[in-house]
DNA sequence: GAATCCTTTGATAATCATTATCATCTGATA
DNA sequence: TATCAGATGATAATGATTATCAAAGGATTC
């Protein structure tokens, strides 16, 4: 492992005072060390090349808790179930981090979504965008 | 239920060779008749009111008919597992249709997000936008 | 260094969302 | 009316995630 890694590691997990142990280290490692977008039981494979007794909940616990603490996002906001869309207009969505509520803006509301240069070998069909932030309601509670 | 809307139920089902059924209607019609972002529990609920007897089942079945035929839209294209993400920086998602890969690509590929108008009551803290498409991968396939 | 306290870990059971299965029903058509 | 494909409802099965809890570890105080 790199030693900007492991002194990344250990930087981050004392700013957010997290306990810099083993599991954590290599967990944090199998997420960072090539990019891509792992599902916990693709990072639980990894991880268990060097630690074959590691727990699958020790996997979900500590990437909860790196998200929790800033340290990794999470790909799609609103994972847990399927949520269904009537609106076929162009239009986009506001996803409160808190209550994890979604609400439609019309499209006007942004800039129109321009790509300045084309992403290689990739066919666009249509944007979607998330703003990410506090609804009105949870920011009246905290 | 206005009329409209049941005439435009006839006529979608109509176009992409669905019959239309009563439990059909009332599922539609649940999705669509108030603005949301409705999980398959809560269309359930909503429909249950007005038959009792119908399945949990069908409500998802007929969920998925319809996002297949392009009536109804999934909110977050990749949601049936956490996916992790660790980079920190600016960037976007490109997402395949298809095999719904995802892949990163620097905020530079397009025009920077920006806000026209503010959306009242909500506190932006970041935007992330979905790039829906086809990869290469896939295109070639078919 | 021993005792103590708090956190983390690992094993596993429990829960929740979703899908599969299959017998039955329905509605359109010959 | 007989037939047939598709739709429905009940329920079992699967897959992802979370909860529980005893044991282990690490830091801190004495």
């Amino acid at each position: 492992m790199p030693k900007e890694h492991a002194l990344d590691f250990e930087r981050l997990c004392r700013e957010h005072s997290l306990a810099a142990t083993h599991q954590r280290r290599i967990i944090f490692h199998a997420v960072t060390a090539s990019p891509g977008h792992y599902s916990p039981e693709q990072i639980y494979a990894t991880v268990r090349a060097q630690i074959p007794s590691i727990s699958l909940a020790t996997v979900y616990k500590n990437l909860k808790t790196f998200i929790e603490a800033g340290i990794l996002r999470e790909v799609s906001p609103h994972h847990g179930t399927l949520r269904v869309d009537p609106n076929l207009e162009p239009h986009h969505h506001l996803v409160c981090r808190i209550c994890k509520s979604i609400t439609d803006i019309g499209a006007k509301f942004l800039d129109p979504v321009r790509v300045r240069r084309a992403p290689p070998g990739f066919n666009i069909e249509q944007f979607s965008v998330d703003i990410l932030g506090v609804c009105s309601k949870c920011a009246r509670k905290h």
